[in-house]
DNA sequence: TTGAAAGCGCTAACAA
DNA sequence: TTGTTAGCGCTTTCAA
């Protein structure tokens, strides 16, 4: 069964096809009845235009590139769902990419996508590294970077204020009472954990806070797993902290299981707050308190900030810092 | 800056277009020396070879389709992403389009697909009727159905055996010494859930178990908040069943949280099996045992399905059905 | 082994 | 308002 072109099309409706095409694009240079008449042929013989031999002619693909570190991580897929709905009210599709949190990969991922002339790429970052793994090709392709702070380069990027989540975290804490606080799980390569200490450093400082650290020197991920050990080990010769603020949610999880095996319980004996918000914060039995970032509206920004950079306009700016943002759960209590 | 196409090593190289392009192609037909020579130029002028100009003329895109219900959920984005490396290891990407739990705009998000002629498209159904819904495609593109059940249709589908699955959690839980079993959460429109109950009643029968229902009978999807308030509905009147056996992961999570709002403990009081094996599961605090589909043998017999009807294979087989497997944890104890 | 040229399906500039 | 035609970047016959 072959594919019904263009040119069937003008057959059929005795006109050059070039008049098929200003009917399907709705140009005005067209008499309405010949137009009536061709989209309904293009009807009844179940034309689709392809877009493939468009792209060709008009160098826009109008398809975004996605290359996420994960297609399978809470936090990220959310931003994908969000970003691909976005992408589509613009008329875009989306074609996604993992990573595999590995920066060779991700690369020849970027590589792959410019390859297939794709109007932009939207990157969910193996980390802070990307953005220089990815230089030589920061002219070639508009890109926007999502979820890191890239305040030291010259990337567009969408990024939460996280250093105003490590205020808001404490500022939290302390109105509910907590005046010492352990902040768990700072990784020293992370700008994102730098910043995020920093604000709970300030914060602590200007309210009177006293806050231990118990850092994951480590450098892996931000686990699950990672945040068990570190908890434990916290656990062996505990402080008299009344909080635990951890550096993201999924650190939380794995203190939360390190303290139900020690028979310490949340938040009657200590508070965990966390920071991301992800899916499975919100689980029942989970009822983890954080400081979240607010997915849709990052996921907007970047659509938003990808599709003025391709239409080259004007008020091109080079980052969004959206506001984090308290969701109260179960895991803090007042002291 | 403008892109180098292939004139412009020809041009650079002292031969004709055509001889460049037979050296990216790595044909045979062409002198290894210019050949070489051709590479390296390509390489110093940093020449990317224009996809959407190859899908052009060789009428194919290597691009797949990805129409699912949902990419933020934790069944499907983990699924997604193996298929997104399954499909990349065969030199294909992925275009992946969220149907957002709508026939009518997975129906859209299919046609679109068609028209970027994707060379075949997989397709995580929003339920069994997406089936009877995008029929009329069925001959148009290479289809592949995952995660549903598909045997009455003329599909090509990958699933589990959802009837094993019903057995491999009955004869579990008689193994453990359940006898009286609670099956959560089947809903009457769905086919998925009736073969699993299926499986459950016929092992039940065979083994003595006394298996009762409680249906979810307002049809709504298998969400924890469903789960939530069937459970509540069913503890305010409780039979003297030892075990719950839900029909879903999701449904599971929402069981627990009304347990132990209710103050009954799990595993002790109450044992509870899910079905799906969803990444929330595993996580400390659920700790869910679950019949478990094995996501990553999907979506490789998705992936190979697809590449075998694009390549007009013979032994293209219509469905394959993945035996599930059951993963213990620890909501369910001895009697 | 290489080159010339047609053509994939469409858009857009120019003519009529 | 409509038709003619060139050409987007590439692959692939056919000739040389």
């Amino acid at each position: 069964m072959e594919k019904v072109t263009i040119k069937d099309i003008a057959k059929v409706a005795n006109v050059s096809y070039a008049t098929v095409s200003r009917a399907l694009s709705g140009s005005s240079e067209i008499g309405e009845a010949t137009r009536d008449r061709i989209l309904k042929i293009c009807d009844e013989m179940k034309y689709i235009p392809d877009s493939v031999a468009r792209s060709m002619v008009k160098r826009r693909t109008n398809i975004l590139g996605l290359v996420t570190a994960s297609i399978n991580n809470p936090f990220m897929s959310e931003l994908i769902e969000e970003i691909e709905i976005t992408a589509r009210e613009h008329g875009y599709n989306l074609m996604v990419c993992n990573s595999s949190y590995d920066v060779e990969l991700e690369k020849r991922q970027f590589s792959l996508l410019l390859g297939r002339r794709v109007d932009g790429i939207i990157i969910i970052p193996v980390g802070h590294d990307t953005s220089a793994s990815l230089s030589q090709y920061s002219s070639d392709i508009p890109t926007v970077y999502v979820s890191e702070s890239l305040q030291d380069t010259n990337d567009h990027y969408v990024s939460i204020d996280n250093v105003v989540g490590g205020k808001i975290g404490i500022e939290y804490l302390k109105a509910k009472g907590h005046e010492k606080v352990l902040y768990l799980g700072r990784r020293p390569g992370s700008v994102t954990h730098k910043l995020r200490s920093e604000g709970a450093i300030e914060a602590s400082a200007s309210l009177g806070v006293r806050l231990q650290f118990q850092d994951n020197e480590e450098g892996g991920k931000s686990s699950s797993q990672v945040g068990y050990q570190l908890a434990k080990k916290y656990f062996e010769n505990p402080s008299d902290n009344t909080a635990i603020f951890c550096a993201s949610d999924a650190l939380a999880i794995g203190v939360m299981q390190a303290a139900d095996e020690k028979g310490i319980r949340i938040p009657e004996d200590i508070s965990i707050l966390g920071f991301d918000n992800i899916t499975f914060s919100s689980l029942p039995r989970i009822g983890l308190t954080t400081v979240a970032q607010r997915k849709k509206d990052m996921a907007e920004a970047a659509v938003k900030m990808i599709l003025d950079m391709i239409q080259g306009s004007e008020e091109d700016m080079k980052n969004q810092i959206l506001s984090p943002v308290l969701v109260e759960r179960t895991s803090c209590r007042e002291v």
